[in-house]
DNA sequence: GGTTAGCACTCAACGCAAAAGAGTGCTAAA
DNA sequence: TTTAGCACTCTTTTGCGTTGAGTGCTAACC
């Protein structure tokens, strides 16, 4: 029979429900009275109470204090997340929403990983973040330069990913258009389609040499690339509607405030946590399961974005523990579809337009 | 006589120097016995008071309520910015901190200019801002096209201020990279130097006529053309620091800090209070003076940075009002100093050679 | 006339005790 | 196993006197 798995009576789950989805709302403990009016259980508050002791007494709950109702612990939420969850049906209106922003967005994956946060952030009323993730070695796809002046030059590199990025590059000496342009070449020919690391002297002696007239360029362009390349392993993070943390008690406290938001500013620990996600599926960290010290109140749901296989980015929210997660999970999910939509659409076009053009 | 320039005696001004100093320091009111004990003046506390009444009849000092001592009213900060500011001397260590990492980060503006906005937070310990101004018509120096597949390319614009913007192209129908090549050409030549609203239909008909072949793409070109123009014209603003607003009593009020991170989300309020300001001295905005309301508590220091006589950007800082001026002064000036600087270098540098090399 | 000592007055802040309220645990009966 | 009832616990709220910082005013002083 069901109502004996996971080792929860039916009952203690509908209560276990009852009660995470009022502590969700309001916040506060919640009483055995409270659930016998908003629930139609047929029993009494005295067994639900009951129930509830034996509740806590497994872990599920905690009690602030001995008068007040229960709370939900992590274990109860984790529970309420992997198994008592019900699916949110987003409104039209939400969907709509999605749909018009996003599109009108279509450009840079940069661009739409910041609306979507930003859309997540409205829609869901906690913090939003956009995630370009730490990648293990990215590679650039093909390098363009762009003559300006004599010293002077612009060096834009586009990553397997599809991301463009460029540097400028001031040279000692002078550099001819010609020279720039067997440069160009030297560098797609040598440099595409390799990590930092694999950057070596050798191959820079050898770039040289293949250069010939103005060969000491090769080095400046490279230590540039090289630079290049480093910055696109970092990763990026920003985050939107900070201030929509503030209207939870749980940040009341200023000093848990203050670290949280030092951790948002400092990037690295959000960063490294969602760099680390294995699959594409939506990940949710419940307070201390990201072991993040800071975030122990707070729960940190994301879902990367993936194109062609690989995760070129991830979007996500934050807020207290007591998330919203049937609305958050939803939002997230309607943004990903969506943005892989849009990926998608360009990969199928570009695959079926390069079969004919191939 | 000097003691009675600006209507306020050498005593007055003193006592309400002093004031202000100890508000900044203490951010709570002022009583006179404190300044009698921190203030070498041959007077008793009952003159002090009376100096005080005086100055709050002025305008230049407030009263919380009738038994707490003064806090200095906005035209008395105003007063105090203006005329009693002292200098102050950054540190060896402050100074090498800005050569550091300011070096370090040698490169794209953008970056410049966050990082910038980063070592302002942390040395003055307030939010520190990074602008780039709203500009009433930026114009695109020169155009590059990236071939990547038959109905994908990448476009990249280089602005007049040197700014690198791309934008990933994707067309119905296919274009062949000799083709690509000429629409590379028509843009370089048609569309370079003018604003995003001289670029008319009767242009963009010429444009196709001379391109022949293919003519269509260049309305999908321009399309692209005038988004990234009115992207350009919109400005930018990153933030750093917030978590330190937090440690100031006057942000311990919920509303109001989530008001104040409202607007510093939006950036809308800010960039126009930016873009509108006219010359490239530093801008100090106490409270109301700012005319947006949510700053009413709050003050912005911003120092523009410029560029060939244009303004590029703007870096900057947001406390309370009872910000350590003199210190946000100096750390603004030293910072801009160094960026301008790195600017300026560029500048002699290309100026020299192309002298030689045109 | 400006300056000073002295004193009464004001008002936020603090501490504390009593009261209120919410919710539980336990017991005994159904 | 469930339930009614009740004593108990602990937080929250409220009220109230006390404290203390700081002023404003008056009268004397130089």
């Amino acid at each position: 029979m069901s109502s004996e798995n996971r080792g929860l009576t039916e009952r203690k789950k509908q209560i276990l429900k009852a009660i995470v989805d009022a502590h969700i709302e309001g916040g506060g403990p919640v009483g055995s009275k409270y659930i016998l009016q908003n629930q139609q259980l047929k029993c009494s508050s005295a067994t639900i109470r009951n129930e509830m002791a034996e509740l806590e007494e497994m872990g599920y709950l905690e009690q602030p204090h001995a008068s007040a109702g229960r709370v939900p612990s992590e274990l109860g939420l984790r529970f309420y997340v992997d198994t008592l969850l019900e699916h949110y049906a987003m409104t039209t209106h939400e969907i709509a929403q999605i749909n018009n922003l996003l599109r009108a967005k279509m450009g840079e994956l940069d661009q739409i990983l910041k609306a979507a946060s930003n859309l997540a952030s409205n829609l869901t009323n906690y913090t939003g973040i956009a995630i370009k993730p730490r990648v293990s070695s990215v590679s650039i796809a093909k390098y363009e330069t762009i003559y300006l002046e004599p010293t002077h030059y612009i060096l834009v590199a586009v990553t397997s990913s599809g991301a463009v990025k460029s540097k400028h590059v001031r040279t000692e000496g002078e550099i001819t258009e010609e020279e720039l342009a067997r440069l160009s070449g030297l560098l797609n020919s040598y440099l595409t389609g390799i990590p930092a690391e694999q950057i070596t002297l050798p191959l820079l002696m050898e770039m040289e040499t293949r250069m010939g007239e103005g060969a000491w360029q090769v080095g400046v362009a490279v230590k540039v690339i090289y630079a290049l390349l480093r910055e696109l392993d970092e990763g990026e993070m920003s985050v939107s509607g900070i201030n929509r943390l503030l209207q939870y008690p749980e940040y009341s406290d200023v000093g848990h405030l203050q670290e949280l938001l030092g951790t948002l500013e400092k990037k690295e620990d959000i960063l490294d946590l969602v760099s680390r996600s294995q699959n594409d599926d939506i990940s949710i960290m419940i307070g201390s399961e990201s072991q993040v010290k800071v975030m122990n109140n707070s729960a940190l749901v994301f879902k990367p974005i993936v194109k062609d296989g690989r995760t070129v980015g991830a979007i996500g929210v934050i807020g207290p523990r007591r998330m919203d997660y049937a609305k958050v999970l939803a939002t997230l999910e309607g943004l990903s579809g969506n943005i892989t939509n849009m990926l998608e659409t360009d990969k199928q076009l570009n695959g079926g337009r390069s079969d004919g053009g191939n």
